[in-house]
DNA sequence: AAAATTGAGTTGTAGGATGATATGAGGACT
DNA sequence: AGTCCTCATATCATCCTACAACTCAATTTT
């Protein structure tokens, strides 16, 4: 078999709460002491009995949970030593807490870093889209403008349409963040739609995507990227998260308060 | 136990050929197979048995690659029924081959990507910093400059200050994105030093450096981002790679001619 | 003192046994 | 005939024991 180097953007375990696994409650678990720090970086885990023994789970539990922290790089498992946690630096992994997300203040961010990202991707993509990627995006916003409310159709169309613009960014990496970072997008607002019932402002939202369109014919990255970052943050709003001003609009900004964290 | 339901984004390396654990190999002949075609979307996967007897290993090394693969979003074990491929809509994963970052147009790619995220994480960074934060930036700042030439201890000088101006951006989804770049940057950096030396233009990217750290310092969003895209251009030259105009300045480009992928 | 041996501890692998869950076949009842 | 129930079967989920391979340190031997 290939010797290859690979790297895996995944979302793990869709919405389904039905049945959470073992060894994943086990890598939770993991995952916690690590992060919180009670695991340090190159502290050695407890042996695989230990675990097994103070968790109440078998020691095979315990070994597909290791597994897995060790596919995402977190643990290195030596052989006639132990397991060792890696340094932040090594580990290269992104963990998202879904459970945080149900947090406004870190759906806030969330939708910080999808402007960050697709500010940027929209410009891009006014430059390099191709005719095909154009029509693409037509379709998904045929699609969104067809429906009557937000419904989930709409949704999938709405997620559909910024995807395809990350597409057309021709630039692989743009795509799997974006992509990623919809994914949470798409679970943020599933739930957000439980605690309180989402506005109907479909028009609104389809008139914002219609100038993020209008400025890909166009082929304007700035008309583009304006369009889009006035999106993300109507977007955010209508989800009832308030982002702030624009950074690159408002240096004023640069002058209120910041408390430390 | 918490019943949390989370998301990891990744980087698996198995190019240690020394110790490839059987799970391992199993894992790397399921996802060939499922690339190739053989495990189509939808298919079931053959039982843990089946599996275990065809390639002559235990199930317990069975049961732990499939819960990679499940990990990272490639398939989907239902108890009582079997294992199934999911399709790549639903799946939301996405594997990048490490030695694709060795091709220079990738190299590009990621570079695009980093110039996305981390010129608007300067602009965020330039009006949220810390007293705190801004003398950690100093700190690796001044380390950086102390080296002579371009240095392994250089380089993560250098991208200690760019994870640092992430992490002032105060959010975390923002500080993983951009530390998680960083390390396929660094190790596309090993690597492009193998087979060009690179230039020991140390003067020029510390002065560059220094112009990011000055907007910080003056809490301007607008200065910061368009240092921080300047460095980052600069510094895919100093590698060998070529970034094209800056999209939001450079409109004209938008009539050049674009193949469809 | 240096080298070889032994032993304990740990992860890696093997294989069986049992529980949980979904599917379908067959029969009983309406 | 159609519906519902029960049961056998298939499969994953978990548990268990045992052994192999590896590392390290203490012990013994040279």
């Amino acid at each position: 078999m290939t010797s290859k180097v690979e790297t895996v953007v995944s979302v793990r375990s869709r919405n389904f709460v039905h049945s959470e696994n073992l060894p994943q409650k086990v890598v939770s678990l993991l995952y916690g002491d690590i992060d919180s720090g009670v695991l340090a970086p190159g502290n050695r885990l407890p042996t695989e009995q230990q675990l097994a023994a103070r968790l109440g789970v078998s020691r095979n539990v315990i070994r597909e949970a290791i597994a897995q922290l060790r596919a995402d790089g977190i643990v290195e498992a030596r052989q006639g030593i132990g397991v060792f946690v890696l340094a932040p630096e090594q580990r290269a992994a992104i963990r998202i807490d879904r459970a945080a997300l149900q947090d406004a203040g870190n759906m806030e961010r969330l939708f910080e870093l999808r402007s960050v990202l697709e500010t940027e991707a929209a410009a891009l993509a006014a430059i390099r889209r191709s005719p095909d990627q154009l029509a693409a995006i037509k379709a998904h916003l045929d699609r969104m403008s067809g429906e009557e409310r937000w419904e989930d159709g709409s949704i999938d169309a709405d997620l559909a349409f910024h995807r395809e613009i990350a597409k057309a960014t021709d630039n692989t990496y743009i795509h799997t963040f974006i992509s990623f970072v919809c994914e949470q997008i798409r679970q943020t607002i599933y739930y957000a739609r439980k605690i309180n019932p989402l506005h109907d402002l479909v028009t609104v939202n389809v008139g914002e995507h219609v100038r993020i369109y209008d400025a890909l014919v166009a082929g304007d990255p700035k008309a583009a990227a304006h369009a889009m970052r006035h999106h993300i943050h109507g977007a955010a709003e209508r989800v009832g998260v308030k982002l702030g001003e624009y950074p690159r609009e408002a240096e004023t900004a640069a002058k209120r308060k910041k408390a430390a964290t």
